[in-house]
DNA sequence: AAATTAATTCGATAGTTGTCTAATTAAAAA
DNA sequence: TTTTTAATTAGACAACTATCGAATTAATTT
């Protein structure tokens, strides 16, 4: 989900200033003022307010009112709980999670088709080559035997130089036939 | 050092932005080319370029040439060393350790001093009345037994009130004393 | 009640950065 | 060799943000 990966980066941008990982440093030893930090890292009150307020969104700090100071205090538990989580493996998979791994192909394809369908050319490259021959197989239907000509008349919908689609598709595996070339048949399943 | 500091700094700035924490993702299940990863996230392989060289500079992934493609993988010993270093407790601790934790009571004895030396007030806020205390002690030697006379002689030079500034010290264990009042001496060290 | 004081909030400013387009480089294909 | 093609670099723009000073709030001390 979108929304895994943007608390994430709530996180990391909550950690990622020079002032903040300081603070987070200082209250990893003991709670203070916001008038304590912010002579200790030579930065106005209101600064220091205003990243303290960033790491307690995050849940990283939290604030107890003590006479009319705020002392704020790390929260150790969230942060490690954040470590983990953050770094769990399954996690960084899923960071990924939500976005389209098969963009990629569907541009290729795109880019070498014309409006009308066919192809502007058969790709050079292998990557792209191959983009479009997994495109142009789905043409078949699952478990049915093609005659040579039946496969020739499909792929002429693509691209007049039918022998090499029909070769190539061959070639990257994603159609089989029998040894005497009599029958065609998907095998990319 | 401020040098660990910034380094840290760079890799959660590294991670802190959407578009990078998915190319992580992505490169945590495979290597990709720049295009493949620019289709991936729909972003221009010029922005795409961009954020894997921020990436590569912290050490996060890496590229190799494979014709006139660059590919691109994830180093996950980095990432891991990294979570390691950054989560153990002793380097946050470490994050804040060139920060000058004297700071506040330097700058609260300042703000309470006259040009000459003598204080404006005694400070009516504990934290802050212990601040200029301790410095005030300063000014009694290690080891050396002081008569009530003495004592009141040397806070003279700081405030005409000695008789409180003498009271705090007792009160707050920086100065100790004969039950009989006869002598007093520094319990600080 | 009046005056201090710590913290927060608001507004402004300077610096940073994510993204794009255009130009350049390096390598492969024709 | 000439033409594609992927990647990177450079330049520009908009959005964001770290910091400060001033104004406001809430609580304490006098």
């Amino acid at each position: 989900m979108t929304e895994q990966n943007a608390e994430l980066v709530q996180v990391f941008k909550a950690l990622a200033d020079s002032s903040r990982l300081k603070l987070v440093g200082l209250l990893a030893q003991q709670p203070y003022t916001v008038e304590q930090l912010a002579a200790m890292l030579g930065l106005k009150p209101s600064t220091v307010s205003h990243h303290l307020s960033k790491l307690a969104e995050v849940g990283l700090v939290s604030a107890r009112a003590e006479g009319y100071y705020s002392v704020y205090q790390l929260e150790k538990d969230a942060l490690a709980a954040n470590m983990q989580r953050i770094f769990s493996s399954e996690h960084i998979a899923s960071v990924a999670a939500d976005v389209d791994v098969n963009a990629f192909e569907r541009k290729v394809v795109s880019d070498y088709s014309l409006p009308d369908g066919r192809l502007k050319t058969i790709p050079a490259q292998r990557k792209k080559r191959e983009a479009v021959l997994r495109y142009i197989v789905k043409a078949f239907a699952p478990d049915v035997r093609y005659t040579e000509k039946q496969v020739n008349e499909i792929l002429s919908r693509f691209h007049d130089d039918t022998a090499s689609l029909r070769r190539e598709l061959i070639g990257y595996k994603l159609m089989a036939r029998e040894s005497d070339g009599s029958q065609y048949w998907r095998s990319d399943l």
